[in-house]
RNA sequence: GGGCGAAUAGCUCAGUUGGUUAGAGCGCCUGCCUUACACGCAGGAAGUCGGGGGUUCGAGUCCCUCUUCGCCCACCA
C-alpha cells in the first residue's frame, strides 16, 4: 500500500478545459453508449425496477433558431433529467418540434414574397408542399443546436406536431370532443388578424395599452333633426355598422327616446334606440352605439334584441360590406359604406369619417383616451373583431378537473404564486376558438356534402357523403397550433394507441416552461390530460423567469438585445453557459444578462469551470491514476482531521443538494403542504455544490494535504484515497449542471474503467460516521484565519516567513499542538505552541472563539498603543454583544417560549464568548497594564 | 378597473416555519505570477434590509399603510 506511482505530468492537460475539442467528442460518446435513451422495461409501470421520470420538452417552433430562452429552459430540464438519471430513475426526456401554424406560414409567405408572389398566387396545395419542403430543409435545426448545449434528450423519440402519428392524435381528440358535444361550430364575433388573415383565440390577441381618442358623435333623431343623441367611440369607422343605440333602461335622460329611431350619419340608415343594461349610465353620455359585427359585446346586445349584423370591414381590414348582406323590408340590399370610403384602410377611413362628421357638424368633441387595444401575438397588427363562423371547444367542463387537481395538490405549480393566476384563468375561462383560416396545419376533419347538406366529422378522410354518396368537400380551415401541442404529453408517447411508451411514461413528472405560455399550453395540457387520459399529465409545473438585458427589457430579436447561446458556447463552452444560468436562476426570478458584455455575463460559469478543471489537474498530477483504496475500507484512525472534515463536508454538501433539488415526486400522489414548497431550487443546489468543491475542497482540503501527497508512504495513500473520493463526489454532484467538464475529469480519476460514464453513474449518498476530527479541524481553520488576518492587518507579505505562537485554550491543547505544522504551512509561519503568552514582547494578537490565542511577535514594527487600542475595541464590542446575549438568556420569556434548540445554541454561544472575553481581557491587561 | 409580485452591499440576487455578529457572485481597494488555477490566492471596505406605524422577549422575515417598479387579467363604449 505504500507504493507510490510517479506523478503524472500535466503537460497534456492545458490550464483551461479545452471545451472546443472535448464537448462534441463527449456528447458523441454519451450517444454511442445509449445514455440518453430510456427503456420501457426499466419503468416500474412496466414491470421494471426503476421509477420513471419523464419530462416532455416544450416543443420549439420547427423553424426557430436557438435563443437564450431556449437555452435557459432546456438547461433546466437537462439538469433535472440528469439528476434523476443518476439518482436511479428511468429518466426520459422527450424532444420535439411544433409545426407552429401562423409562425411558419408567415416565414414561408415572406420567402415567396421575395419572388413577388402571395400564397394565393401559389395555391393551397403548392404552398403546403413548399412549406413541407422548407421545414424538411431547415426545420429541426434547433434540435441540433440543443446538442451543443449538452441536452440529454432521447432523440429516438423525437416528435413533431404535424407528423402522421401526432396528426392521428389530433383527429382523435377533435372527433372525441365533437362526439361529446364539446367541439361545435359557432357564428360570433372573434378576433381577426387582417394581416395574417385568420381568426385568433382570446390568448393570441394580446392587450396593449394605447393612447387613443374618444370621439363623441351626435346621431340626430329621425324626423326631429334638432334633437340628437350623443354616443362615444374610440373607433369611428365602425359606426357604419351600427344597428342601434343602447341606453340603460333606468336612465331618465333617455327613457322617452326608447323605441324611437336615429339617422346614422354618413351611412344614412335609420336605427332604433333600445334599452339594454349593458350600458353604463355613468360613462360618457350614457348612450352606446351598437355594432354587432365588430364588437364582441355589441354582438351579444345584437343577439338579445335580434338586430341585423352587417359587416362593414372586410377580411383585409378595408372598408366594405360582406355577406350576409343586410336588406330592407322591400328586400333591397342596404348600402352602408359610401363609395368614397369603400376599399379604404380602416385607419385611413377613421380619419376620413372624422373629417366628414366634422364637416356636417356631427362631431361633438374629441378627448384623449387611454385604452387597451388587442394586437396579433404573431405580427402585432391591431386585431379586428369580426363576425364569422368558427369552431370552438367548450372549455368549462374541461376546466373543472384541471382546477380540482391544482386545488387538491395532485399538481403543484412552482413558484406557488402562479397557482392563483392559473385558478383565476380557469375559473373565468371562455370557449376556445380553434379554427384558423390558414393553410399550414391540421385540416379540420369535417366534410360537407353540398348535395344533401350532411356534415361528417371523421377520424378518417371522407371521400363521398355517407348519406347520399355525393361529393364532399373538407372544411377549408386548419386547427390552432395549440390544439396539437395541448396533446403533447401523451401524443408523443403514441396516443391514441395504447403503446408501451404510454404505459411506461404517462403521466410524466415535471413540466418546465416560462410563465408566458401558462394559458396557451400548460393549462390546456392539464385539461387534455384529464379529458383523454383521465390523469394529470404531470405533478409539477416549474415556471422559470425569462432572460432580460441590463435595462430589464425582455430579450428579443426585434430589440436586438438578445444573446445567441451558440455564441456563448463558441466563446466559453456549454458548461459555463449552463452553470451561469443555473446558478443565477432564482426560483421564478428573471435572469439578467448584458448582451454587450458576454465576458462579464458569463464570468461566473467560465471561472467556475476553469477552477474545477484545475482541481482535476492538481489531482491527476499529485494523486495519479493508479487505483486508490475505497474510503470505507480505510481505518478511521488513519484519517487525519482534514480527511474527516472534508468527508463530513461532502456529506453536508450532498444533503444540501438533495434538499435544494427536493423530492422528485410527491410521496403519496398528492403534494403535502410541506412537500409543496420543497425542491426545485436549482440555484441553491448549484451554490451548495460550488461551495463544497471550491471553498472547502480546493481552498482547505487540497492545501492541507499537499505535504502529505509529497511524501511517499501510507499516509499519502490515505490522502490520495480521500481526495479522489471527495472529488468524485463533487463531480457527481456537479454533473447535471456542468456535464462536459465533469465527465472529462471523472473518466480520468484513479481506477476508472474505460467504458464507465459519469452520466450513468450513481448520484452520491452520505457515508456518515466521521467522528470528532471534523470539528477539531474547524479549530485549525480558525487559527489559520486568525494568522492570515494578522498578516493582512500588518501588511506582512506572504513572501515573508513569520514566526507565530499559539496559546491553546485547555480543551484545544492536543489539537493545536499536533496540527501546528499544518497551521504553519497554511500561513507560511513557523508555529510554536506555548503554555502562556510570552511576556514583554511587542506582538499582534488574535483570540479565537474558544479562547485560544495566536500571537505574532513583531518587535519594532508594532505600535503598542495602537495594538492596545485595537484589542480594547474588540473587547468592548464583544462585551456589548455578550451583554445582549446574557440579557436575552436572563429573559424568562425567551427561555420559556423560544424553541429549546435555540436556547441551547444561545447558551453554548454564551460559554464560547465568555471564554473569549476572559482571554481578551487578560490580554488587554498584560498589554495595556490596567 | 381588478389581482399578483418585487424593493436587502455599486450591480444581479440568496436569506425555507420569526431566533447567532444579514450572505453569495460580479465589481471595488490592498498585497501576492506561493511549481492546479491571475478565469487564480490571501486580506479588506461596503447594507439604519424602500418610508412610516404595529404585533412580539425578539422582525429582513408576520400585520397595516404609503412610495416606486414589474407582471397577469379585464366587455366602460
Amino acid at each position: 500500500m505504500s507504493t507510490t506511482s510517479p506523478p503524472t505530468p500535466t503537460a497534456d492537460l492545458p490550464p483551461q478545459f479545452d471545451f472546443a475539442s472535448m464537448e462534441r467528442e463527449i456528447y458523441e460518446r454519451w450517444e454511442r453508449a445509449g445514455a440518453f435513451s430510456a427503456a420501457v422495461t426499466d419503468s416500474s409501470r412496466s414491470g421494471g425496477d426503476r421509477e420513471p421520470f419523464t419530462i416532455v420538452m416544450p416543443p420549439p417552433n420547427v423553424t426557430a433558431i436557438l435563443h437564450m430562452g431556449h437555452g435557459l429552459d432546456n438547461t433546466l430540464q437537462d439538469v433535472l433529467i440528469r439528476w434523476r438519471r443518476m439518482a436511479g430513475d428511468d429518466a426520459l426526456w422527450v424532444p420535439g418540434t411544433d409545426h407552429a401554424g401562423i409562425a411558419t406560414q408567415n416565414v414561408v409567405e415572406k420567402l415567396i414574397a421575395k419572388e413577388g408572389l402571395t400564397r394565393y398566387d401559389v395555391g393551397r396545395d403548392a404552398f403546403v408542399r413548399r412549406t413541407v419542403r422548407f421545414v424538411e430543409e431547415t426545420g429541426g435545426a434547433i434540435l441540433n443546436q440543443l446538442r451543443a448545449l449538452g441536452a440529454s434528450c432521447d432523440w429516438s423519440r423525437t416528435a413533431y406536431t404535424l407528423s402522421p402519428e401526432l396528426s392521428r392524435a389530433v383527429r382523435e381528440a377533435f372527433v372525441r370532443l365533437y362526439e361529446k358535444g364539446l367541439v361545435y361550430r359557432g357564428h360570433r364575433v372573434i378576433h381577426w388578424c387582417p394581416r395574417c388573415l385568420t381568426s385568433l383565440s382570446d390568448e393570441e390577441a394580446e392587450f396593449h395599452d394605447t393612447n387613443g381618442k374618444l370621439y363623441h358623435i351626435s346621431y340626430p333623431l329621425s324626423g326631429d333633426p334638432e334633437r340628437a343623441i350623443v354616443v362615444a367611440t374610440t373607433r369611428p369607422e365602425t359606426m357604419l355598422g351600427d344597428v342601434a343605440v343602447a341606453v340603460h333602461p333606468d336612465d331618465d335622460r333617455y327613457r322617452d327616446l326608447i323605441g324611437r329611431t336615429v339617422v346614422l350619419p354618413i351611412a344614412n340608415v335609420e336605427i332604433p334606440i333600445i334599452p339594454d343594461s349593458y350600458t353604463d349610465p355613468t360613462f360618457g353620455s350614457g348612450a352606446v352605439k351598437i355594432t354587432p359585427a365588430h364588437d364582441a359585446n355589441d354582438f351579444e346586445v345584437g343577439q338579445r334584441h335580434d338586430l341585423p349584423m352587417p359587416v362593414v370591414i372586410t377580411a383585409t381590414g378595408t372598408m366594405g360590406e360582406e355577406s350576409p348582406r343586410e336588406t330592407n323590408e322591400r328586400g333591397e340590399t342596404i348600402e352602408r359604406v359610401p363609395e368614397s370610403l369603400r376599399g379604404l384602410d380602416r385607419f385611413e377611413a377613421r380619419e376620413k369619417i372624422v373629417d366628414m362628421l366634422k364637416a356636417s357638424g356631427r362631431l361633438v368633441k374629441v378627448e384623449p383616451h387611454q385604452h387597451a387595444v388587442r394586437r396579433c401575438y404573431r405580427c402585432d397588427t391591431v386585431v379586428e373583431p369580426r363576425l364569422s363562423d368558427q369552431w370552438f371547444v367548450k372549455m368549462k367542463p374541461l376546466a373543472e378537473p384541471a382546477l380540482a387537481a391544482v386545488r387538491d395538490g395532485r399538481i403543484r405549480i412552482v413558484p406557488e404564486r402562479w397557482e392563483g393566476v392559473y385558478v383565476h384563468w380557469l375559473d373565468t375561462i371562455r370557449d376556445w376558438n380553434i379554427s384558423r383560416q390558414l393553410w399550414w396545419g391540421h385540416r379540420i376533419p369535417v366534410w360537407y356534402c353540398d348535395g344533401c347538406g350532411r356534415e361528417t366529422v371523421s377520424r378518417d378522410d371522407v371521400l363521398t357523403c355517407p348519406s347520399c354518396s355525393g361529393p364532399v368537400r373538407q372544411d377549408e380551415d386548419v386547427l390552432d397550433t395549440w390544439f396539437s401541442s395541448w396533446l403533447w404529453p401523451f401524443s408523443t408517447l403514441g396516443w391514441p394507441k395504447d403503446t408501451p411508451d404510454l404505459r411506461a411514461f404517462y403521466p410524466t413528472d415535471v413540466l418546465v416552461s416560462g410563465p408566458d405560455i401558462l394559458f396557451f399550453w400548460v393549462a390546456r395540457m392539464i385539461m387534455s390530460g384529464f379529458e383523454f387520459m383521465g390523469e394529470a399529465p404531470y405533478h409539477t409545473v416549474y415556471l422559470h423567469g425569462i432572460a432580460r438585458d441590463t435595462k430589464h427589457r425582455k430579450m428579443s430579436k426585434s430589440l436586438g438585445n438578445g444573446i445567441d447561446p451558440l455564441d456563448v458556447i463558441a466563446r466559453f463552452g456549454a458548461d459555463p453557459l449552463r452553470y451561469t444560468v443555473v446558478a443565477g436562476m432564482g426560483l421564478g426570478v428573471d435572469i439578467i444578462f448584458d448582451p454587450d458584455d458576454l465576458e462579464k455575463s458569463f464570468a461566473p460559469g467560465r471561472n467556475f469551470v476553469t477552477k474545477l478543471w484545475n482541481i482535476g489537474r492538481f489531482l491527476l498530477t499529485n494523486v495519479g491514476t493508479s487505483p486508490v483504496q475505497a474510503v470505507s475500507e480505510i481505518d478511521r484512525e488513519r484519517l487525519s482531521r482534514a480527511d474527516q472534515w472534508i468527508l463530513a463536508r461532502l456529506d453536508a454538501a450532498i444533503a444540501e443538494c438533495d434538499a435544494a433539488l427536493g423530492p422528485a415526486r410527491p410521496v403519496n400522489r398528492h403534494w403535502t403542504l410541506g412537500e409543496r414548497t420543497m425542491g426545485m431550487r436549482l440555484n441553491d443546489y448549484a451554490e451548495a455544490a460550488r461551495r463544497f468543491v471550491w471553498n472547502e475542497l480546493a481552498d482547505w482540503y487540497l492545501e492541507a494535504i499537499k505535504a502529505r501527497l509529497a511524501d511517499a508512504g501510507d499516509d499519502r495513500e490515505v490522502a490520495r484515497a480521500v481526495l479522489a473520493h471527495a472529488f468524485d463526489g463533487a463531480l457527481r454532484l456537479l454533473h447535471p449542471i456542468v456535464p462536459f467538464v465533469t465527465e472529462a475529469l471523472w473518466q480520468r480519476l484513479p481506477g476508472r474503467a474505460d467504458d464507465e460514464l459519469l452520466i450513468s453513474a450513481r448520484w452520491p449518498t452520505a457515508s456518515g460516521g466521521q467522528g470528532r476530527g471534523a470539528d477539531e479541524f474547524e479549530l485549525v481553520r480558525s487559527a489559520v484565519d486568525a494568522l492570515r488576518q494578522l498578516r493582512g492587518e500588518y501588511n506582512i507579505t506572504p513572501g515573508k516567513q513569520l514566526s507565530a505562537i499559539v496559546v491553546p485554550a485547555p480543551n484545544a491543547r492536543s489539537v493545536l499542538t499536533t496540527e501546528a505544522a499544518l497551521i504553519g504551512r497554511l500561513t507560511r509561519c513557523t508555529v510554536s505552541v506555548a503554555e502562556a503568552a510570552p511576556r514583554g514582547e511587542t506582538a499582534a494578537h488574535q483570540v479565537l472563539a474558544d479562547g485560544s490565542e495566536v500571537i505574532v511577535p513583531l518587535a519594532g514594527t508594532i505600535d503598542v498603543a495602537k495594538e492596545c487600542a485595537r484589542l480594547q475595541q474588540e473587547l468592548a464590542a464583544l462585551e456589548k454583544q455578550l451583554g445582549g446575549l446574557r440579557q436575552r438568556l436572563a429573559n424568562e420569556n425567551f427561555v420559556s417560549r423560544a424553541k429549546p434548540e435555540i436556547v441551547d445554541a444561545e447558551r453554548q454561544k454564551e460559554r464560547e464568548w465568555s471564554a473569549r472575553r476572559e482571554q481578551l481581557a487578560a490580554k488587554v491587561k498584560t498589554l495595556c497594564g490596567n
